[in-house]
DNA sequence: AGATGAACGTAACACTGTAACAGCTCGTTG
DNA sequence: CAACGAGCTGTTACAGTGTTACGTTCATCT
């Protein structure tokens, strides 16, 4: 919990400033190969593609958005082709889903296993990955005191970040 | 922050254990009637009858669910119907809406302003409330560390509650 | 009574997600 | 090599969730 795999940002906001974006996707999508070959399961092209899509941007993405590239590059048409990519990569911690957009968005540190507080941008709409830990630690701690046995925890904030503060996004 | 009106229960985990769940509902519809008439705002049949099917149980009830319900009473039969209802009372403070389940729950004490963090039972199906304001001054320092401001935040919690832990479930 | 704005109702549609089934590929095994 | 099974991809069809648009009703105020 407390290392720093070398495929980890030191600065977990990355996502909302100018980065060599190039190397920052395809260093996930390296970890993702390795992570993936640990378990014995397979990138295929589809699967590999839908990592891709998600990948060029820091943003969210809707199944059918997913679905409609896919599509576009002659892969199926129909939903269960982006569903099954997208979960696919989720349950094995390369993609996250952010319940409160419906939508995905590419894990950017998938070498160890987390589940990430999420920042989301009100103005970019771009999406960050924070350390949870402590928070999930509190949230443990109040349900606790209810008799309330945390198993799992959705964590998701809307704000504003950095760049768009700056930039004077109301 | 620190004030209890009288109608918060003082044990927020109340609605997973045995209680006068016919008082607890009426005051929730009382504080809930006071509450409008500050705010000059109309709790209309419609309206109040959503409220009164969701305070029937401490579940999250799903829009059609609700509709159903609505519908079979002489109310209208579209999803508009429900949904305005709903989205009425959640924007007054007197219910809530549960991301993780597309699903709509009755608010406990809707006495003050407030942004719980929801306790989910994934044995028994009950949502509860706890105070969230620790959970979101952690949850505030770590995006303040990545110069994210949070404005509004989701926290919900799966796991088991106290009774269906005694019962044994898995 | 007449004007106004909020609330209610409807039909139609858009978006999100799942079930069921058929064909393909590829490694294994007789 | 042929047969088989497992896993992946693709399809159709449908279920569940939520919104847009528009007309009507109703309470309220002058």
């Amino acid at each position: 919990m407390s290392d720093r795999p070398s495929d980890q940002p030191s600065d977990p906001a990355a996502a909302f400033q100018p980065h060599d974006h190039g190397h920052c996707s395809s260093t996930a999508l390296d970890a993702a190969q390795a992570r993936l070959a640990r378990q014995g399961a397979r990138l295929t092209p589809v699967r590999r593609r839908t990592l891709e899509i998600l990948l060029e941007s820091h943003r969210a993405m809707g199944a059918y958005e997913v679905l409609d590239r896919l599509a576009a590059e002659g892969f199926g048409r129909q939903p269960p082709v982006a569903y099954r990519a997208l979960e696919f990569l989720v349950s094995h911690g390369l993609a996250h889903r952010l319940q409160r957009l419906n939508a995905f968005a590419a894990c950017l540190h998938p070498g160890h296993d987390h589940n990430p507080a999420f920042l989301i941008c009100r103005s970019c709409d771009r999406v960050a990955e924070a350390e949870a830990a402590p928070v999930r630690a509190v949230l443990s701690d109040v349900a606790a005191a209810a008799g309330f046995l945390v198993e799992r925890a959705t964590i998701e904030a809307l704000g504003l970040c950095a760049s768009c503060a700056a930039d004077g996004a109301a």
